[in-house]
Parts: structure tokens; C-alpha cells; sequence
DNA sequence: ACAAAGTCAAGAGCAGTGCTCTCAAAACGT
DNA sequence: ACGTTTTGAGAGCACTGCTCTTGACTTTGT
């Protein structure tokens, strides 16, 4: 039983091995990363990497799973550093640390928040991590509410159609948030992945030089739309 | 004279023609779609598509910018159809024609907004067709302005070392716009292809099902915060 | 202790890729 | 009509993902 363990975890590290080659040639190749060229670099022989990976892209998915999972704990982290009474800090640093994970792993968050790969149908497995960011957005709000400190109606009306799917949403992830605060979150939701997509996918470049300063300041007024005053 | 005329009329049938093909093979293939493909369901071969494009990346580059072109076209056309007095109407027309064009090209859309090709560095010459949209933004603002019915300052106020990279906009583009109030223009950008990116790119799947209210929600939030009142 | 079962890396091979080069046949300007 | 330019075809290079087979090694059941 300890030799299986042994094999076992000679099997582990060699998967960790390649699947870390894997993320450096990410920044040369982007998604289309290959194969043959990891191996390469391994000093293994290509067919060697099927006994770890079954195909291409169930490496792609291993490294889609660690890219959701990576961004997610560098904004929980963060953001579990802060009062948990100060809902306005809470939620710019839990954007700071998105931003600054995805402008120190710009292709892998290519990978997980940029154009679909072609052939590629992500599995069920990557919805958990997807969701880590969303939930952690969530809490805040939530935790604003029950403390009186957000309101549920505010700016623009929420359109009937619209309220069973945030409301589903809300119950989905276990949190309860009345859907008009939550329609607000996603506003703010939309505007931190857009402004950080633009940034690293290079939207940005020859129109704003200081990038700090505009994605604070794109921060704070989501926080304001959504209600979190300073 | 004349003569010329008809090898060069040939010889741009034969470029457009290629990039059809092409463009048709991007929905299958994204960004990494096959030269050689291409060149068999055109019934020649594949060293001939050279003659017309120096390299898969200048088929690219043609492609991205016909992508701009179409979607800023398909923007201002309908922007254009609408009462100039009502800004709201004009800002909203804008955002439902470019998620509809996005929606009907996403594999389009996906080249201009998605993550950056591997290989690929955007030329110069993609600049303008990439700046029709926000062009055509900062024209509402303008007009906006200049009635007297969009406030210079309001909501978060505009760091300081933000506003020379505004001024320089507003100078760039060629119109007047103060620059707190373009920062609230491009919360606005911001917004708007965040949300457009995050529906095509299928980040919306099992969370939104009402796109439309959903969009309609999210593009209504934005105008306010700009200011554009209903 | 030893054979059976399982696991692994390697090599050959297939069909495909972008791209370069050469060569013959058109189309063109004069 | 003649020399130049443009065009398509074909062969070839180095590369890709992936499959299949082979031989060596390790783990396991008895």
C-alpha cells in the first residue's frame, strides 16, 4: 500500500511538473500551447504526456481549474485581511487583488476570461472555482444588507423579467440578497472583469497611461452605484 | 489602362473573396483557423493565397479591421436613425446595436474583444476602425454637454493624475468633452462591453437567462450614471 | 519467491499545419 | 508582337496533436 502511495505521488508531481511547464509556455503560445514543446522541455517524449493527460485539452482544463482557483484565493485572501465592517474597502480590495493577479498572470486570465477556445467545451468541474469571485462579491453585499447599510432599492428599477433569474442566483449560491441589490452587484461585477479585460487584453493601450488611478477610480463608482459608501 | 483595371478588380473579387472564406472558417477554428483550409474550399492552393496576404497574421489583421469597420458601422447607422435631442435613446440604440451585431458575429467579436492572438501585434492601421464606437460615445457626451443637459461634475469624483490622460482624449478625438465627464463615459464603455464580452464569451450561461432585460437593466444603469436622464 | 497485472516512456507513423521556393502559364503595358 | 509582371501550382521543410505498438519496469496476489 505504500508503494501505490509512492507511485501515486511520483504520478502527482509529475503532473503538477508538466502542468507548470504548461503555464510558462501559455505566455509564448497563448491557448494553443503545445504539446510536443512541453514534453521537450520535460525530456520526455510527447506520447509520454497522454499517460498524465488524456488530450490537449483536458490539460487546458487543469490549468482553466488552477487559473478560477489561483484568482479566486488571491481576492479571498485579500479581501479577508479587511474590517469586516468596512464594506467600501472590502470590496476595492477584493478588486485590486483581481487586477493585480490578472496583470501578473495575463495569459492565464486570458484563459479563463478571454474569447472561448474554439474546439473547447469547458466541463462541469470548472464551474466551482468560476464562481469563487461572484460569491465573494455576494458576501459583501450580503453582509451590507443584513446590516442595514445597503438598501434594496436604489437607482435605476430592475425589470420584472429579470428578477427570478437573481433570484435563483442568490439562492444558487446559498447567500440570501434581495435581487434588486444583487442586480446591482452585477453591474459592479461587470464593470471590475471589464475594466480589468481592457487593461490586460490591451484596450487600454495609447488611451489611459495611469492605470491605477482608472481602475480606482471605475472601482468607486461601481461601489457607489451599488451603495457602499465610503 | 484599363486592362490594369480588370486584373486589379480580379485581384480584389479574389482578396474579399479569401476573406469571406475566411471569416466563414473563423466560427469553426477562432483565431487559429487553417490557411490551407481555406485555400482547398477556394479550389486552389495553398502557397497561391500568398499572392493576396503576405501571412496568416496580415489575413488577420484585414479581418479585424472589416470587424471594427462592421461594428462600428452597424452602431452608427443606428445611432444615427434616432431624434438628436434624445440622448438617452441615441446612447441606448448605440448599446442594443452593438450587442446585436456581437450576437450575430461573435467569432468576430471574439478577434477584436477577446484575448490578444498569441503571435499577433495589432498594427497601427487598426486604430481607427477600433475607435468608431467610442468615437460615436463621446459624440453623445458632446452633444450632451454643449445643451447644457449633462453635468460636468458629478458622482465619484475624477483623480487628479487621471486628467491629463482625459484631456488628451477629448484633444485626440477631435471633440470637446470635459474630462469628469468622460470618465463617466467611459464608465459607461466600460460597462457596455463588459457586458457584451461576458455574454458572448458564455460567462453569462446558468447565471442570466433574461438576456435582454439583463442588458437593457445594465446599459440603463450606466446612462444614469452618466447622467442621461430618460 | 514468482508469475500475473498494471504502468510507463519511447518510437514510428498519420494527417494536418504555416511558409518558402521554383517553375510554367497566363495577363499586361508598350 | 515582345518583354515584363502577376498568378497558380507543386514540392518540400519543420512543425503540430494524436494513436498504436513495443519493451522495460514496478506493484500485487498467492
Amino acid at each position: 500500500m505504500t508503494a501505490a502511495s509512492i507511485r501515486a505521488r511520483v504520478r502527482a508531481e509529475m503532473t503538477e511538473e508538466i502542468k507548470a511547464t504548461a503555464r510558462r509556455h501559455l505566455a509564448a503560445d497563448g491557448a494553443n500551447l503545445s504539446l510536443r514543446a512541453v514534453a521537450r522541455e520535460l525530456g520526455m517524449v510527447s506520447s509520454a504526456i497522454y499517460r498524465y493527460f488524456a488530450s490537449r485539452d483536458e490539460l487546458l482544463t487543469a490549468l482553466i481549474v488552477d487559473a478560477y482557483n489561483a484568482l479566486g484565493e488571491a481576492a479571498e485572501r485579500a479581501e479577508a485581511a479587511v474590517d469586516r465592517a468596512d464594506l467600501l474597502g472590502r470590496w476595492l480590495t477584493a478588486c485590486r487583488a483581481v487586477r493585480g493577479w490578472a496583470l501578473e498572470h495575463p495569459h492565464e486570465y486570458a484563459l479563463i476570461y478571454g474569447s472561448p477556445v474554439p474546439g473547447y467545451a469547458a466541463p462541469a468541474d470548472t464551474v466551482p472555482p468560476a464562481s469563487r469571485v461572484p460569491v465573494l462579491i455576494t458576501g459583501i453585499l450580503h453582509d451590507g444588507f443584513q446590516a442595514g447599510r445597503l438598501a434594496a432599492d436604489q437607482g435605476e428599477p430592475v425589470p420584472e423579467p429579470l428578477r427570478p433569474d437573481l433570484a435563483a442566483l442568490s439562492e444558487e449560491v446559498g447567500v440570501e440578497v434581495p435581487p434588486t441589490l444583487l442586480a446591482r452587484g452585477m453591474t459592479a461585477w461587470l464593470q471590475l472583469f471589464g475594466a480589468v479585460s481592457f487593461e490586460v487584453f490591451g484596450q487600454l493601450n495609447n488611451v489611459i497611461g495611469e492605470r491605477e488611478s482608472f481602475f480606482e477610480y471605475q472601482m468607486r463608482s461601481a461601489a457607489r452605484v451599488v451603495g457602499l459608501e465610503g
